[in-house]
RNA sequence: GUCCCGUUCGUCUAGCGGUCCAGGACACCGCCCUUUCACGGCGGUAACACGGGUUCGAUUCCCGUACGGGACGCCA
């Protein structure tokens, strides 16, 4: 049998970690198992579905690699077959009208909760000739669900879930206006696109059981189902905008590179040994429904930006100075050259060593892109004292008859500090405050030799002035 | 309230009856490396929710309790 799955979001105008986590898993269960995995936009509220939330999805999978087979399929175009389907379990015997108005639902679940009872509907219209009905009242389809006994889901996560049929009530599957729910359209999509295995949050397990019932009024097979667990926020209860970033699009404007994220995504709820770093293609070969565990895992952003720092390091220098150049000119405003652009180029070998982020990396070579005179950190400033500025007029004379490779420098520096009495840290250090106006950078060496001979000669001067 | 699910270091997880006085990663704390900051290396603190069973033996199996989460809409 061929693996067939699918991730099914509504778009709600930004793609969810959450979502992206599901669709992660489905992607990789399906590229393990040489399957085919399927889009589903879940329009079926048009009021809140609009293209530009659709391709908010769209571009928050391609930027996460996360590609998908054949036709993009939207649950509005198929509301007729929805309503087709409704009809036949009507006809059939496993469905019928339900008269009841909103308001009328709304007293009985009141009612309900009032008497410490679950809120379900009663089943009044079960058996009800619909001549009894109010006059002008639009009726809505009900599945007819069996009463006795038990339905089963064999989940591949959860295991074997069971509950008793009378803890179930008739779901609607088709409202008055003659639209599906959203429930009934999932079943009827997922049948109808032959998909094998439906997996999804696990806030969808309680539903599955409606859904079965669905399925086996028509006489379908059942899809296997994964209900996979949700991720929380640090404090344990659902993730949301208060914890931090939650969509995607979030996460690659404070600098994330998406394959950080993926492999971040993975070990939430899923583990293979003492693995951490895991490539796409490792991942592909490696996952399978039995690592998923069962219990919901907590969003840690300290250790998403630890992993994203690993997979900055090891990224490409002029894809990593692409980024930093678009950063530096939108958040700096800084207008770069091509001058200072290739000294941004020339020293990303340093500074990826000590970023964990774009956002992080674009800070750090800030500096490169400024023009004397620099202003200067507090801490800066205060390593310029006289003595020190002196030392720079004199290294400088030094340094001008250098040939700027970072080797010769380094030479020379050492040279310097060993004949004027200094540790190399107190010649360095001046150096380092005159050139990028702060205690913190790349090797002195490194930095000297991007910003070139001219721009650092003239930045030592104007600091030691 | 009812039903469903879950519970190993602060967090993510390994563990699928003895190999566990519980392993890895992040975070945290030391030390080393060192021209700053990082990186890296070494080391440290830190967990099987609780109570009953089953078993020669339970982190691992079963049952309760507690706590947490999810679902109960003519929302998706």
């Amino acid at each position: 049998m061929t693996v067939r799955t699918r991730f099914a979001p509504s778009p709600t105008g930004l793609l969810h970690i959450g979502s992206a986590h599901t669709a992660l898993f489905n992607y990789l269960f399906t590229r393990h198992h040489g399957g085919e995995f399927l889009l589903r936009i879940e329009d079926t509220d048009r009021t809140r579905s609009t293209d530009a939330a659709t391709q908010v999805i769209l571009d928050g999978l391609a930027w996460l690699g996360i590609t998908h087979d054949g036709q993009t399929v939207f649950q509005s175009a198929r509301a007729a077959r929805h309503a087709e389907v409704a009809h036949q379990m009507l006809a059939a015997g496993h469905a019928y009208l339900c008269y009841c108005t909103p308001d009328e639902l709304k007293a009985m679940r009141e009612q309900a909760v009032a008497e410490s009872r679950p809120p379900r509907y009663d089943g009044r219209w079960r058996d009800r000739d619909p001549a009894e009905a109010a006059a002008g009242v639009k009726p809505a389809i009900r599945l007819k669900a069996p009463r006795d006994g038990e339905t089963v889901v064999e989940d591949l996560v959860q295991g074997t879930v069971r509950v008793a049929n009378a803890e179930l009530d008739d779901m609607i599957i088709l409202r008055g206006d003659g639209t599906p729910t959203y429930l009934h359209a999932v079943v009827v999509d997922d049948h109808d696109m032959a998909i094998t295995h439906v997996i999804r949050g696990d806030d969808h397990l309680t539903n599955t059981f409606r859904q079965v019932q669905v399925y086996q009024a028509m006489g379908w097979d059942l899809p296997r189902f994964a209900h996979i667990p949700l991720i929380h926020g640090a404090d344990g209860a659902k993730l949301s905008k208060r914890h931090g970033a939650v969509s995607v699009l979030e996460f690659r404007e404070h600098g994330y590179l998406p394959e950080a994220l993926c492999n971040y995504l993975l070990r939430l709820g899923w583990g293979h040994g003492d693995l951490e770093i895991i490539s796409r293609d490792e991942a592909i070969r490696l996952f399978d429904m039995d690592g998923v565990g069962r219990a919901p895992s907590r969003m840690d952003y300290a250790k998403l930006t630890h992993l994203n720092g690993v997979y900055l390091r090891q990224a490409d220098d002029d894809r990593l100075t692409r980024g930093v150049l678009e950063r530096l000119a939108h958040r700096h405003d800084l207008s770069l050259g091509a001058i200072a652009a290739g000294r941004v180029r020339a020293l990303m070998p340093e500074l990826k060593e000590r970023a964990r982020t774009l956002v992080e990396l674009a800070d750090s070579a800030a500096f490169l892109a400024r023009t004397v005179p620099l202003t200067f950190e507090p801490k800066a400033a205060a390593v310029l004292t006289p003595e020190a500025k002196l030392m720079l007029r004199d290294v400088a004379k030094d340094l001008d008859s250098t040939d700027f490779s970072q080797a010769a420098l380094d030479a020379t520096l050492r040279s310097y500090a060993e004949k004027s009495g200094r540790k190399l840290g107190q010649v360095a250090q001046p150096l380092r405050a005159a050139l990028t106006g702060s205690t913190i950078s790349p090797g002195i060496d490194a930095t000297l030799a991007a910003l070139g001979r001219d721009e650092a000669l003239a930045r030592i001067a104007a600091a030691a002035a």
